[in-house]
DNA sequence: GCTAACTGTGTATGCCATGAACAGTGTATG
DNA sequence: CATACACTGTTCATGGCATACACAGTTAGC
């Protein structure tokens, strides 16, 4: 594993499995990267996303920001760490059938971005690279093994999921950030601009229900899996 | 429409639907909202997403950055326009079935997500609330009509789809990001670590296929689209 | 013509990520 | 055991950002 390989790697990556350069001398590093990974993920806990600052995490570990690229070099790194270590590692495999492991699977990811509702802001990109969450992925192909599908239809099965998990993950967040006063103001004012305008069907939706508002049960979310996975019922049968 | 009501509204929302105050005296604004909004654009696909500031979109049009705030109240307010006037107006409805229908809106979307590789990152959330982004919903809640499913349920499969596309739209734009030495190194890092570690199924599809390689073909897009169809397909058939 | 409203500019503030120089520290090597 | 060097955290510095404020120039309405 040369050092001309590894800084091939997206940033995080070689962290993330432990290649962390043994140093001989000097003084000992006064905190680890998990101290480090474990501050930051209670800064954005407490004070979201937007104020998840190098400053900021440094100041909770009571150093100074500068001291932090002493342990990564770069922000982006410590992100890909973050992410890793706040979707955490995935529940232990289901015991049913693939559908069970499935709708387990994705209800444990969503969860997870509940606990955490900043964690699906991370601009933490590209296929997963990390323990965590490639123990994610290895979970679902582990539950789906029985479905008869060929590996390249599981993937895609997986990409499905995770990107359902995702935007259900950011509706919720969203749905739930709006106070109900704002809510009632937008659709008095697009009342008037739909009616008649050409979004005929879009008013009858706003004044219908209250649109956009708390009005999210736990139905209204499990019905997009519901849909994918019978989706995927679909294929498994035919084939 | 009170000025106490507009300024509950999400920002850009009034902006958008066309209420700037028209002024009366002192000199001719310079610019126009949509030059400002179109400049944006031309940044964004000229330098990306993290390019877009204000002082970058002011120096195309030859202002200053605080000019731009004659026009706007903050960044915040010219990403919603921006948004709006990128993913543009939607297409005509389709005259196909629901099916055909909602096929074409997400291959629309899709492909306007790749005209403009950025917009998915802008961060403009909650429900729609400008003209072209409502204007997309009309047609959608137009292309299922025919379907016979529920506003709900109809507007849950909206939410699906749509969120189906975004993911897309990123993995899509992800993937090709990645050069193949890049990948290359990735996989041969990873491989010794998922062997024999509890990544057995991980392990056999990264040396199987090019882990996240661009083999992304069209027919791997159109996987999980499908399977939403399926899925929404047993769901009208059912009732 | 005068005044007030409106334009774009210059200046300023307080954030941010990150680089560089520096002083202190402790270990490996002489 | 002494020393040099690798490594720590700090201070100082740079350039970028969103945005507030004061100002000078412009023009429509009185």
């Amino acid at each position: 594993m040369d050092d001309v390989e590894i800084e091939l790697l997206p940033p995080g990556t070689a962290l993330a499995w432990g290649y962390t350069p043994a140093p001989r001398r000097g003084p000992k590093p006064g905190y680890s990267l998990e101290q480090i990974v474990d501050a930051a993920i209670a800064q954005a806990d407490a004070e979201g996303y937007a104020a998840l600052s190098m400053p900021s995490i440094a100041k909770r570990l009571g150093i100074t920001a500068n001291a932090l690229y002493r342990y990564l070099s770069s922000k982006e790194e410590l992100l890909v760490l973050v992410a890793d270590a706040a979707w955490g590692p995935p529940p232990e495999p289901s015991s049913g059938d693939w559908r069970a492991a499935v709708t387990a699977w994705a209800r444990a990811l969503l969860e997870r971005s509940r606990r955490h509702s900043w964690l699906i802001d991370l601009p933490v990109r590209g296929a997963p690279t990390t323990p965590n969450l490639l123990g994610w992925l290895e979970n679902f192909l582990e539950g789906m093994a029985d479905s008869g599908l060929g590996a390249q239809d599981v993937m895609g099965c997986a990409v499905l999921v995770d990107g359902w998990v995702r935007s259900t993950a950011s509706l919720l967040r969203d749905v739930n950030a709006n106070p109900p006063e704002q809510v009632q103001a937008l659709s008095g004012f697009l009342g008037p601009h739909l009616q008649g305008r050409g979004y005929a069907r879009v008013a009858a939706v706003i004044s219908g229900e209250a649109y956009g508002e708390e009005g999210i049960e736990e139905a209204d979310v499990e019905f997009g899996l519901g849909r994918i996975l019978d989706g995927i019922e679909m294929l498994i049968d035919r084939r």
